[in-house]
DNA sequence: TTTAACATCTTGTCTGACAAATTCGGAGCA
DNA sequence: TGCTCCGAATTTGTCAGACAAGATGTTAAA
């Protein structure tokens, strides 16, 4: 009957919807600039879905896979019996894409991390409570005894580096640091779980983590930051020194399909 | 007749969907576990919607609606006729909230930027190509311009570090700043249109992009650094000389309906 | 072998219905 | 009047079936 809505139906705010991408797509640019536009403030309730369906021509479902979009990224938010709403608070999103990863772009994240977490290290050696110290201390028990059980430590390395940023007592220290961990964690583990067969290395690690703890739990900001750099450079150097290593594991995985050790998917975070 | 899906079907897969949160957002939590545990490889292609509902005992509505959420999150994409696939590079996101900002969350984020800022200074006098050293100095002219002319300089002025970013040749800095920078638009608008009625001010934030300039310039890669780290806390302490201008003027955003100019949706390229 | 038409499959959209939760107004009562 | 409680109306969430639009693979023809 009306499956050619777009030449029967007058939309009464838009021109009709015209041929191209996603119809839902076209549904959520456009109801997301009506947004930022102003049409509907912050908070405010949306007209219902039944009628944002007559007001773009278009059917019921369209507009909850528009709505979804949105909702999804955070514009909106949805109340089952009230109504669709213009979120409080707008979110902006930052992506990052999880190629295979090549040594290449592992080190320009590395590039990225260094500054932060040399930071951290700094604000945490100011910060830090008794009890995130404990947590510090505890991480890096965690290690020892990890290595020792013969598992790669992996987790328990960015436990360490974790419970240092959040004694920086900065969320966003956090957010950015676990973001590009998870880029960061399959190669690690590829890297560590052969720089673990190695004991000259494990002992520097264990040796630049104490620096970087000793200066935390004394206070000292600028040895903290000291140490948490030498640090750094010393694992790039690592990762730098096993590259035929990383890549060949790499190559590797692609090949079967991929049973994929992780499953530490719902594992540390969860 | 099967309203009751939840009782009388047997899911060969799980236990029956539970009354709790969304049901659509349970489903796209257990396929995202299963593409994130390896059931389906990059590429591959997922089950029909048809088959999908079957297997978890719903709907295609909801399996479209969960797909759609995998969608707007980068893990799978969908062609029509053809199937929904895993992306060939699924993709974390990162999401910050834009409330109304406070000097408090303001002065956070800022001190996440500084320390990146800093290495990209420092990073970018050493690879700064000659055509980017060219468009630092465009943008910082670009600020003088736009100040003369009356306006802000606001966008000028990120313009500017922008380009110091883009020089350091690692396009992780230029998206984490970026991404900050959509916050701190308003907050830092706001402040610099105060700022820019005090010629002092300006004075001394010209003279402090003047020496983050020739350190790049000439290479000096310590220097420029220290340019940056200078600047970055001459900023915050301006920054925090007005901040009863600045909730002010907050406070007086907030009654009508909000013209907020930026940012799109899925992203800027559409 | 190459090309063109066809059958089939899959996602996108439309329609209609009911379930579940919220909202609102009025009945009843103190 | 002011308050509580209950039911009707409203709105999103889910279900079901159908067709449109595009992709894929097979078969027939040249």
């Amino acid at each position: 009957m009306n499956q050619e809505p777009r030449t029967s139906r007058v939309s009464e705010n838009t021109e009709p919807p015209s041929r191209g991408p996603q119809l839902s797509e076209q549904v959520a640019q456009r109801l997301s600039d009506a947004i930022q536009a102003g049409e509907w403030s912050r908070g405010a309730r949306l007209p219902t879905e039944a009628a944002l369906g007559e007001r773009f021509g278009i059917s019921r479902s369209v507009v909850r896979e528009a709505i979804s979009m949105l909702r999804n990224g955070g514009l909106v938010t949805s109340r089952r019996g009230s109504g669709s709403f213009v979120a409080e608070a707008p979110t902006v999103s930052l992506r990052l894409a999880i190629p295979d990863p090549d040594l290449q772009s592992v080190v320009e994240v590395l590039e990225l991390r260094r500054p932060l977490e040399v930071e951290a290290a700094r604000l945490a050696a100011e910060r830090r409570t008794p009890s995130q110290l404990r947590r510090i201390r505890n991480a890096m028990a965690d290690i020892d005894e990890a290595v020792e059980a013969g598992l790669s430590g992996v987790d328990q390395d960015l436990a360490f580096h974790r419970a240092i940023a959040e004694a920086a007592n900065n969320s966003h220290f956090t957010a950015v640091l676990d973001f590009y961990n998870r880029f960061l964690h399959q190669a690690i583990r590829v890297t560590r779980t052969n720089e673990s067969l190695r004991d000259t290395f494990m002992q520097q690690v264990v040796a630049e983590h104490q620096a970087i703890l000793d200066a935390i739990a004394t206070g000292d900001a600028e040895a903290a930051a000291r140490a948490a750099a030498t640090h750094l450079e010393h694992a790039e150097t690592r990762l730098r020194q096993a590259p035929t290593d990383l890549l060949e594991r790499v190559e590797a995985q692609r090949g079967p399909a991929s049973v994929s050790s992780t499953e530490s998917t719902g594992g540390n975070s969860r």
